[in-house]
DNA sequence: TTGACATATTCCTATATGGGAATATAATGT
DNA sequence: ACATTATATTCCCATATAGGAATATGTCAA
Protein backbone atom coordinates (compact mmCIF):
# COMPACT_ATOMS: atom_id res chain seq x y z
CA UNK A 1 0.00 0.00 0.00
CA UNK A 2 1.26 3.57 -0.72
CA UNK A 3 0.52 6.61 1.28
CA UNK A 4 -2.51 7.85 2.36
CA UNK A 5 -4.07 10.35 -0.20
CA UNK A 6 -3.66 14.27 0.98
CA UNK A 7 -7.37 14.17 0.70
CA UNK A 8 -7.85 11.57 3.34
CA UNK A 9 -7.97 13.58 5.94
CA UNK A 10 -7.13 17.24 7.82
CA UNK A 11 -4.08 15.37 9.02
CA UNK A 12 -2.63 14.56 5.98
CA UNK A 13 -4.08 18.12 3.75
CA UNK A 14 -2.42 20.00 6.96
CA UNK A 15 1.34 17.85 6.38
CA UNK A 16 1.92 20.16 4.02
CA UNK A 17 3.96 23.83 4.52
CA UNK A 18 2.23 25.19 1.90
CA UNK A 19 -1.31 24.39 2.70
CA UNK A 20 -0.82 25.41 6.25
CA UNK A 21 0.48 28.91 5.05
CA UNK A 22 -2.72 28.78 3.07
CA UNK A 23 -5.04 28.18 6.21
CA UNK A 24 -3.17 30.90 8.29
CA UNK A 25 -3.25 33.27 5.51
CA UNK A 26 -7.52 32.35 4.99
CA UNK A 27 -8.12 32.26 8.84
CA UNK A 28 -8.82 36.33 9.74
CA UNK A 29 -11.14 36.97 5.86
CA UNK A 30 -11.77 35.25 2.76
CA UNK A 31 -9.17 35.83 0.41
CA UNK A 32 -8.96 35.50 -3.91
CA UNK A 33 -6.74 32.88 -5.20
CA UNK A 34 -4.93 35.80 -6.68
CA UNK A 35 -4.06 37.03 -3.35
CA UNK A 36 -3.12 33.77 -2.01
CA UNK A 37 -0.87 33.46 -5.14
CA UNK A 38 0.97 36.46 -4.33
CA UNK A 39 1.39 35.80 -1.18
CA UNK A 40 3.21 32.53 -1.56
CA UNK A 41 5.08 33.42 -4.50
CA UNK A 42 3.75 30.12 -6.38
CA UNK A 43 2.49 29.41 -10.02
CA UNK A 44 -1.49 29.56 -9.80
CA UNK A 45 -1.89 26.21 -10.85
CA UNK A 46 -0.23 24.59 -7.61
CA UNK A 47 -1.92 27.02 -5.16
CA UNK A 48 -5.43 26.26 -6.47
CA UNK A 49 -4.60 22.15 -6.59
CA UNK A 50 -3.43 22.96 -2.85
CA UNK A 51 -7.30 24.74 -2.29
CA UNK A 52 -8.59 21.72 -4.04
CA UNK A 53 -7.12 19.23 -1.23
CA UNK A 54 -8.33 21.47 1.63
CA UNK A 55 -11.90 22.06 -0.12
CA UNK A 56 -11.90 17.68 -0.35
CA UNK A 57 -11.40 17.74 3.53
CA UNK A 58 -13.51 20.78 4.72
CA UNK A 59 -10.70 22.87 5.71
CA UNK A 60 -11.85 25.52 3.51
CA UNK A 61 -14.83 27.25 2.24
CA UNK A 62 -15.48 28.96 -0.73
CA UNK A 63 -17.87 31.02 -2.44
CA UNK A 64 -18.14 32.81 -6.19
CA UNK A 65 -18.27 36.54 -6.42
CA UNK A 66 -17.86 36.84 -9.98
CA UNK A 67 -15.05 35.46 -11.59
CA UNK A 68 -12.97 35.41 -8.41
CA UNK A 69 -13.75 32.71 -5.97
CA UNK A 70 -13.20 33.84 -2.23
CA UNK A 71 -11.57 31.12 -0.10
CA UNK A 72 -11.93 31.71 3.76
CA UNK A 73 -10.50 28.86 6.48
CA UNK A 74 -13.07 26.55 7.99
CA UNK A 75 -11.67 26.57 10.97
CA UNK A 76 -13.88 23.87 12.94
CA UNK A 77 -11.73 21.04 10.42
CA UNK A 78 -8.59 21.77 12.38
CA UNK A 79 -10.30 20.83 15.83
CA UNK A 80 -9.95 17.22 15.49
CA UNK A 81 -5.94 17.67 15.08
CA UNK A 82 -6.11 20.00 18.18
CA UNK A 83 -7.84 17.67 20.49
CA UNK A 84 -5.20 14.71 19.48
CA UNK A 85 -2.57 16.82 20.27
CA UNK A 86 -4.10 17.72 23.24
CA UNK A 87 -4.11 14.41 24.54
CA UNK A 88 -0.55 14.83 24.89
CA UNK A 89 -0.51 17.77 26.84
CA UNK A 90 -0.47 16.37 30.45
CA UNK A 91 2.58 14.13 29.18
CA UNK A 92 4.61 16.85 28.27
CA UNK A 93 3.72 19.03 31.34
CA UNK A 94 4.91 16.32 33.69
CA UNK A 95 7.99 15.54 31.42
CA UNK A 96 8.92 19.82 31.71
CA UNK A 97 8.34 19.47 35.41
CA UNK A 98 10.81 16.17 35.64
CA UNK A 99 13.15 18.34 33.60
CA UNK A 100 13.06 21.17 36.16
CA UNK A 101 13.11 19.12 39.16
CA UNK A 102 16.13 17.64 37.88
CA UNK A 103 17.86 21.34 36.86
CA UNK A 104 17.09 22.79 40.22
CA UNK A 105 18.69 19.36 42.15
CA UNK A 106 21.80 20.04 39.51
CA UNK A 107 21.80 23.63 41.10
CA UNK A 108 21.44 22.39 44.68
CA UNK A 109 24.51 20.13 43.95
CA UNK A 110 27.02 23.11 42.49
CA UNK A 111 25.94 24.91 45.52
CA UNK A 112 26.79 22.33 47.93
CA UNK A 113 29.91 21.79 45.77
CA UNK A 114 30.76 25.42 45.86
CA UNK A 115 30.35 25.67 49.44
CA UNK A 116 33.03 22.88 49.55
CA UNK A 117 35.57 24.25 47.56
CA UNK A 118 35.05 27.20 50.04
CA UNK A 119 35.75 25.43 52.89
CA UNK B 1 8.74 18.00 -6.47
CA UNK B 2 7.22 14.64 -4.82
CA UNK B 3 5.48 14.66 -1.39
CA UNK B 4 8.31 15.67 1.50
CA UNK B 5 9.10 12.75 3.43
CA UNK B 6 7.51 11.13 6.25
CA UNK B 7 10.75 11.81 8.34
CA UNK B 8 10.63 15.91 7.26
CA UNK B 9 9.05 16.69 10.70
CA UNK B 10 6.06 15.86 13.17
CA UNK B 11 3.11 16.90 10.88
CA UNK B 12 4.75 14.37 8.21
CA UNK B 13 4.58 11.82 10.67
CA UNK B 14 1.90 11.84 12.34
CA UNK B 15 -0.42 12.00 8.88
CA UNK B 16 -0.33 7.98 9.13
CA UNK B 17 -3.00 6.63 11.14
CA UNK B 18 -0.98 3.86 12.48
CA UNK B 19 1.82 6.04 13.70
CA UNK B 20 -0.77 8.54 15.97
CA UNK B 21 -1.96 5.02 17.57
CA UNK B 22 1.16 4.41 18.37
CA UNK B 23 2.00 7.44 19.86
CA UNK B 24 -1.37 6.71 21.84
CA UNK B 25 -0.16 3.45 23.01
CA UNK B 26 2.94 4.48 24.14
CA UNK B 27 2.00 7.94 26.21
CA UNK B 28 1.41 6.24 29.06
CA UNK B 29 4.50 4.13 29.94
CA UNK B 30 7.39 2.57 27.44
CA UNK B 31 6.73 -0.65 25.80
CA UNK B 32 8.74 -3.17 24.03
CA UNK B 33 8.16 -3.55 19.65
CA UNK B 34 6.40 -6.75 20.31
CA UNK B 35 3.87 -5.53 22.05
CA UNK B 36 3.00 -2.80 19.68
CA UNK B 37 2.80 -5.47 17.05
CA UNK B 38 -0.12 -7.33 19.17
CA UNK B 39 -1.65 -4.38 19.69
CA UNK B 40 -1.94 -2.95 16.15
CA UNK B 41 -1.72 -6.40 14.27
CA UNK B 42 0.29 -5.30 11.88
CA UNK B 43 3.50 -7.28 10.72
CA UNK B 44 6.51 -6.58 12.84
CA UNK B 45 8.57 -5.51 9.71
CA UNK B 46 6.46 -2.89 9.06
CA UNK B 47 6.27 -1.94 12.81
CA UNK B 48 9.51 -1.30 12.75
CA UNK B 49 9.58 0.84 9.95
CA UNK B 50 6.52 2.87 11.44
CA UNK B 51 8.92 3.32 14.59
CA UNK B 52 12.04 4.50 13.20
CA UNK B 53 10.01 7.60 11.10
CA UNK B 54 8.66 8.54 14.44
CA UNK B 55 12.49 8.16 16.25
CA UNK B 56 13.74 10.38 12.88
CA UNK B 57 11.46 13.21 13.88
CA UNK B 58 11.99 12.91 17.79
CA UNK B 59 8.29 12.01 18.82
CA UNK B 60 9.95 8.76 20.41
CA UNK B 61 12.30 7.69 22.76
CA UNK B 62 14.11 4.55 22.74
CA UNK B 63 16.02 2.23 25.24
CA UNK B 64 17.60 -1.35 25.09
CA UNK B 65 16.93 -3.76 27.43
CA UNK B 66 18.27 -6.88 27.05
CA UNK B 67 17.08 -7.80 23.49
CA UNK B 68 14.55 -5.79 23.63
CA UNK B 69 13.90 -2.40 22.26
CA UNK B 70 11.55 0.19 24.82
CA UNK B 71 10.04 2.79 23.19
CA UNK B 72 8.36 5.91 24.55
CA UNK B 73 6.89 9.10 23.16
CA UNK B 74 7.87 11.86 23.77
CA UNK B 75 5.51 14.14 24.45
CA UNK B 76 7.55 17.22 23.63
CA UNK B 77 7.46 16.51 19.79
CA UNK B 78 3.32 17.01 19.38
CA UNK B 79 3.36 20.62 20.70
CA UNK B 80 4.14 22.39 17.67
CA UNK B 81 1.16 20.30 16.31
CA UNK B 82 -0.86 21.41 19.31
CA UNK B 83 -0.13 24.94 18.79
CA UNK B 84 0.21 25.26 15.26
CA UNK B 85 -3.99 24.28 15.81
CA UNK B 86 -4.78 26.01 19.04
CA UNK B 87 -3.85 29.47 17.05
CA UNK B 88 -7.41 28.57 15.17
CA UNK B 89 -9.57 28.22 18.48
CA UNK B 90 -10.42 31.59 18.74
CA UNK B 91 -11.76 31.38 15.39
CA UNK B 92 -13.96 28.12 15.85
CA UNK B 93 -15.40 29.80 19.08
CA UNK B 94 -16.39 32.61 16.36
CA UNK B 95 -17.90 30.47 14.20
CA UNK B 96 -19.73 28.83 16.98
CA UNK B 97 -20.87 32.05 18.29
CA UNK B 98 -22.81 32.74 15.12
CA UNK B 99 -24.09 29.43 14.81
CA UNK B 100 -25.79 28.86 18.00
CA UNK B 101 -26.73 33.05 16.93
CA UNK B 102 -28.46 32.03 13.92
CA UNK B 103 -30.38 28.97 15.08
CA UNK B 104 -31.83 31.66 18.17
CA UNK B 105 -32.47 33.95 16.07
CA UNK B 106 -34.64 31.33 13.76
CA UNK B 107 -36.61 30.42 17.24
CA UNK B 108 -37.67 33.79 18.00
CA UNK B 109 -38.76 34.35 14.34
CA UNK B 110 -40.74 30.49 14.56
CA UNK B 111 -42.12 31.79 17.90
CA UNK B 112 -43.43 35.30 16.27
CA UNK B 113 -45.02 33.74 13.24
CA UNK B 114 -46.46 31.29 15.77
CA UNK B 115 -48.19 34.05 17.61
CA UNK B 116 -49.23 35.48 14.15
CA UNK B 117 -51.03 32.26 13.39
CA UNK B 118 -52.59 32.03 17.27
CA UNK B 119 -53.97 35.66 16.56
C1' DT C 1 29.83 -21.79 19.39
C1' DT C 2 25.19 -22.70 18.55
C1' DG C 3 20.30 -21.88 18.87
C1' DA C 4 16.50 -19.07 19.94
C1' DC C 5 14.40 -14.83 20.47
C1' DA C 6 13.63 -9.68 19.45
C1' DT C 7 14.12 -6.15 16.32
C1' DA C 8 15.90 -3.74 12.15
C1' DT C 9 16.94 -3.37 7.33
C1' DT C 10 16.73 -4.36 2.40
C1' DC C 11 14.33 -5.31 -1.80
C1' DC C 12 10.14 -5.14 -4.20
C1' DT C 13 5.86 -2.92 -6.22
C1' DA C 14 1.61 -0.25 -6.61
C1' DT C 15 0.21 4.21 -5.65
C1' DA C 16 0.08 9.12 -4.75
C1' DT C 17 1.93 12.81 -4.85
C1' DG C 18 3.80 18.50 -5.98
C1' DG C 19 5.29 21.41 -9.31
C1' DG C 20 5.84 23.00 -14.24
C1' DA C 21 3.70 23.54 -18.74
C1' DA C 22 -0.18 23.68 -21.42
C1' DT C 23 -4.94 23.91 -21.70
C1' DA C 24 -9.80 24.18 -20.23
C1' DT C 25 -13.62 26.49 -17.93
C1' DA C 26 -16.17 30.44 -16.16
C1' DA C 27 -17.64 35.23 -15.81
C1' DT C 28 -17.41 40.06 -17.43
C1' DG C 29 -17.22 43.95 -20.52
C1' DT C 30 -17.72 45.73 -25.18
C1' DA D 1 -19.48 36.87 -30.58
C1' DC D 2 -14.95 38.09 -28.81
C1' DA D 3 -11.23 39.48 -25.90
C1' DT D 4 -9.87 39.63 -21.16
C1' DT D 5 -9.51 38.26 -16.57
C1' DA D 6 -9.63 34.68 -12.82
C1' DT D 7 -9.41 29.86 -11.66
C1' DA D 8 -9.35 24.99 -12.41
C1' DT D 9 -7.85 20.83 -14.64
C1' DT D 10 -4.89 17.71 -17.27
C1' DC D 11 -0.53 15.74 -18.54
C1' DC D 12 4.09 14.92 -17.32
C1' DC D 13 7.89 13.15 -14.23
C1' DA D 14 10.89 12.55 -10.20
C1' DT D 15 10.29 11.11 -5.67
C1' DA D 16 8.59 8.90 -1.53
C1' DT D 17 6.14 6.09 0.38
C1' DA D 18 3.53 1.43 3.14
C1' DG D 19 3.36 -3.14 3.33
C1' DG D 20 4.91 -7.98 2.20
C1' DA D 21 8.79 -11.18 1.85
C1' DA D 22 13.26 -12.28 2.84
C1' DT D 23 17.25 -11.38 5.33
C1' DA D 24 20.44 -9.15 8.61
C1' DT D 25 21.74 -7.68 13.24
C1' DG D 26 21.94 -7.94 18.20
C1' DT D 27 21.46 -10.24 22.69
C1' DC D 28 21.08 -13.92 25.77
C1' DA D 29 21.42 -18.83 27.39
C1' DA D 30 23.43 -23.33 27.37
Amino acid sequence: MARAATTSDAFNAVAETRRREILNYLALQERPVGEIVAMLGLEQPSVSKHLRVLRDVGLVHVRRDGRQMLYRTNAEGIRPLHEWAGQFERFWQHQLARIKERAEEKIKKTDSIKSQEET
